[in-house]
DNA sequence: ATGAAAGCGCTAACAT
DNA sequence: ATGTTAGCGCTTTCAT
């Protein structure tokens, strides 16, 4: 005798009914908002109970104006460090019974304002993944989006608090390994020229450039991408380098591809380094040397700083992970002479 | 002159008083819904410009009980394969202009339920991935949920659309190539044993037994993870097997590298498969053997289903897709002597 | 073709 | 302590 399932979810007026008492009672017992004889707030109990109600959280998000919501914009499902923010995110903010929405731009720029705005429409804040929109643009976004966290590049001249790595340190610790081993001639494979990540490494570049004018550092636009980076092998082998930085692991993995179709070994004939640390980097043959990010730690503080906005808490402070870096196996001793390959 | 960010975003009804006509009138207007003169919608669509007016989604999806929004509740957001449905599904739905809520269970069977059922209620339909209900709990969970899509398992005596792949033709194919290349002793790696697509596999492990009774297989528990196969690699040696297939390819990775360090060469002393062709796959040295499951189409025909269902047209049917058998670099010829190993 | 008014399901004054 | 009522922002009868 199952019965069929129920039409329409109840109302919290089926439940007043039910107890015999008026709808601010049933509100009042559900929500803990205000004193209610024990007895009746019994019977409120068992006839929601009953009718296995739960309150639409679309009717009390109109009412409250709020939705215990947050959209996280990404412009790519597919990058790897996207995947970490997301479920770094999505547990903490579960965590404190807030849902999340996931908004992908599919790379495109422009796209990504109209988005974002929209979405902004179904949710109480976002989480703002831009690393390519001109910083001018972004500023007046953020004006929109309002409260923001940003996620893994600033904006100066906003108060949007963000989370982020610090990808410029990174890199420096990356350049000063490979000088300690004795490299002089360096190839860096840039990735989205308008991305803010890629900028913070260009200024590490510059930086080292000052500090060691012995070695010589070179740049060279790549991509993102695992095909990048296997793309990038005749300009690496074309440049003299004997160490190659990837702008991220993937680009890595793809040149130590294409490095191993031409029959040249990692490090032994050339060093290279990638840069976040994904999960399969440190199981690669040899395992890669890198510096690394905690990217769902990125996705538990950016909702930590978000809470605190949703909250009218003080507004939390940007806050940067220093990339740790991991010393393996795709480095070392600059061989003994560079031109010597087949 | 910059004003001030706006405190509350408009109205219907500014946009009627500044148009000076009534609510109605822009509510048809906005949504086309029904005829109206064309120098008042002129009109109206100057005011709500100028107002910049959006309408609330939240206040249109109380009345019109329709929220434009699916969720998509997986175990894990650090799965591989849940990444590429999500990714899939997030661009098919967004084409169709629905928005996707997502939510992590974290792997327990146990909350996936409650969450399930409490994230329906802010959405128009679910897209659930859960291996590891119980198929009774998991009927019973359907009808609650419904309208519900399926990934990467089906339910007996429901109508719910599933969307998966064929892991038991997978397994077979791979069985197949190896058998073809000479092993006669195979190990498979089982996953969660609980899991639908496990069952599976087995039910091919069964087949092929029956088939090929001259072929010794064994099963091991192992895991889903590279850290479980990488922990397997003692459990493969003494097994004796020369053909080794991973639950997926994140185990074979792991089962590779622990390999490596134990001295012992792919393909040479020992054949490895893993199964899903996650994007490093064939970027490994070597590259894996494994049987290609297309995520992100996964997630593409979820929605495709979920659309249907939304739509209340008839119903769409269970689709499989065969997984590709992807014979790369980590299986060759059996060893001559097998247990001449180091 | 347009407007007035009811109502989606809920919460929060405001009464009592 | 409980009930009555207004109203969140919108769509949709129902009148005109």
């Amino acid at each position: 005798m199952a019965g069929r399932p129920q039409e329409r979810s109840r109302t919290i007026a089926d439940v007043a009914a039910r107890a015999g008492v008026s709808l601010s009672t049933v509100s009042r017992v559900i929500n803990g908002t205000a004193k209610v004889d024990e007895a009746l707030a019994a019977k409120v109990r068992a006839a929601a109970d009953e009718l296995e109600y739960t309150a639409s959280p679309l009717a009390r998000s109109l009412v409250l104006g709020r939705t215990n919501t947050v959209a996280v914009v990404v412009p790519d499902l597919e990058n790897p460090t996207f995947h970490g923010v997301l479920r770094g995110l999505s547990r903490a903010a579960a965590r404190d019974g807030y849902h999340v929405l996931v908004a992908d731009s599919a790379e495109s720029v422009e796209e990504e304002r109209i988005l974002a705005v929209e979405t902004r429409r179904r949710c109480d804040g976002i989480v703002l993944c831009a690393p390519r929109m001109p910083e001018e643009d972004l500023r007046r976004l953020l004006r929109q989006l309002d409260p923001v966290v940003l996620v893994n590049r600033e904006a100066r001249g906003s108060s949007a608090p963000a989370v982020t790595a610090d990808y410029r340190s990174g890199l420096t610790d990356l350049l000063e390994l490979l000088r300690a081993d004795g490299h002089r001639r360096l190839l860096y494979l840039a990735g989205a020229p308008q991305s803010s990540s890629n900028f913070q490494r260009l200024a590490a570049l510059r930086d080292f450039g000052v500090l060691h004018p012995e070695v010589a550092v070179e740049v060279t636009p790549c991509g993102v991408n695992f095909a990048d980076g296997h793309d990038a092998v005749d300009r690496v082998l074309a440049s003299g380098a004997t160490g190659v930085l990837g702008f991220n692991d993937l680009v890595a993995m793809g040149l130590m591809s294409g490095l191993g179709e031409r029959g040249l070994r990692v490090p032994d004939d050339l060093s290279v380094t990638g840069f976040d640390d994904i999960p399969f980097a440190r199981y690669l043959t040899p395992p890669l040397t890198t510096a690394s990010v905690p990217v769902a730690e990125l996705g538990e503080q950016a909702w930590h700083r978000m809470a605190e906005l949703l909250g009218s808490r003080t507004p939390g402070h940007t806050i940067l992970f220093r990339p740790r870096l991991e010393q393996r196996g795709t480095t070392g001793p600059a061989p003994a002479s560079p031109g010597a390959r087949p």
